[in-house]
DNA sequence: AAATCGTGGAT
DNA sequence: TATCCAAGATT
């Protein structure tokens, strides 16, 4: 874009985010601490979706003090159903590296506040920019498409070094007199007008200035390479209850998928194996009797694979040694534990 | 660089 | 039903 013209169109994003922006709960603070919470809650989620966790989490922890310390299973419950759970406990290790190293207040610079867990290139500029007022690029991915359309660029928004080529044009277009507005300005228009299909061109603020839609290219950008599809895993799933109502639970390992989150037992279905028998030796138990060998039947899909549960209610007989991280607690005590969506489902058709 | 990491809504 | 995808970060 000509240098004449940035000022127009910096000009006119900001005057119609200034009359068109969404009332949202993150907007009535400057409190650097709950933009940083807003912002790790929206990556990868829906407005809609954030919006009633972000205000029961700043319910129960109104400062940065009150989340740095509250105690993991409880956090993990406030995120239950918000999915990518290694974004709490990243949150939670940068919270608390802030008030431990910079005396509760959250950097200013991207340096340092880069170095944060859970805070990359995107969130860092969004903080910088919103609560601090500082002129960052904060490239998520309505920004690329909003800029791929304006701009014209082909790349693939696919391929991480992409995402360079999108900073700079930000670099180059930022109102450094507002750079927050303008940051929200772009990812606002991306998700009310400048739309992944049917965008609303017309209704545009700064469709002079667009390139791919003055060539009638805008339903062509951006340029994105597709993915792989889900892999399928099936799996037998025991809701196991002893002679006292008290389920068989355990606690998912602290790395990788569900990291820290409990579940019913669940085995693979192997051919050369019954799941029965691969359940009682890796939980030390007894079937005993099937209550409902049919109680449920979903499947879960995740963004990289699919879950196929067969679940089944059955008696069991305690040993002496249950696992580390395997527990029997009663449905009430399992309620109050953090679970993944999957296992809700489970728990919800039990009494 | 490419995989991993959740969930629910839209088309 | 299938696919995409939504204010990404980590490894």
């Amino acid at each position: 874009m000509k240098y004449q013209y940035t000022k127009e169109f910096r000009h006119n994003l900001v005057e119609w985010f200034n009359h068109e922006k969404r009332d949202l709960p993150w907007r009535h603070t400057s409190d650097p601490y709950k933009i940083w919470v807003s912002e790790v809650m929206l990556q990868q989620t829906r407005v809609d979706t954030v919006i009633p966790y972000y205000n029961r989490f700043l319910e129960k922890y109104p400062t940065i003090h009150d989340l740095a310390y509250a105690p993991q299973e409880e956090l993990l419950k406030m995120w239950e159903g918000l999915g990518y759970y290694s974004r709490a406990r990243n949150l939670q290790a940068g919270v608390k590296e802030v008030v431990e190293k910079y005396n509760s207040v959250v950097p200013d610079n991207r340096h340092d506040i880069s170095k944060l867990k859970g805070v990359g290139p995107y969130t860092a500029g969004a903080i910088l920019s919103i609560a601090y007022q500082k002129p960052e690029h904060a490239v998520d991915g309505n920004v690329m498409r909003v800029l791929s359309r304006v701009l014209h660029i082909e790349e693939d928004i696919a391929q991480p070094k992409t995402r360079r080529v999108f900073e700079e044009a930000v670099e180059m277009l930022i109102d450094e007199q507002h750079p927050g507005d303008f940051n929200q300005a772009l990812m606002d228009l991306g998700a009310m007008i400048c739309t992944p299909t049917s965008p609303k061109c017309l209704l545009c603020p700064v469709r002079d200035y667009c390139i791919a839609f003055n060539e009638g290219k805008a339903d062509q950008l951006p340029v994105k390479s597709k993915k792989v599809k889900t892999k399928k895993v099936q799996f037998k799933v025991f809701a196991a209850v002893d002679e006292e109502g008290r389920y068989l639970i355990e606690k998912r390992p602290s790395e990788g998928l569900l990291a820290d989150m409990w579940q019913f037992p669940m085995i693979e279905i192997n051919e050369n194996s019954l799941s029965e028998e691969t359940l009682q030796q890796n939980y030390n138990v007894e079937i005993s009797g099937y209550i409902d060998k049919e109680l449920l039947e979903f499947k879960h899909i995740f963004s990289h694979l699919t879950w196929e549960m067969e679940c089944m209610q059955v008696k069991v007989v305690q040993k002496m040694d249950l696992p580390e991280n395997v527990l029997f607690l009663t449905l009430e005590q399992i309620r109050t534990l953090p679970m993944p969506v999957p296992m809700l489902k489970i728990l919800n058709v039990l009494n």
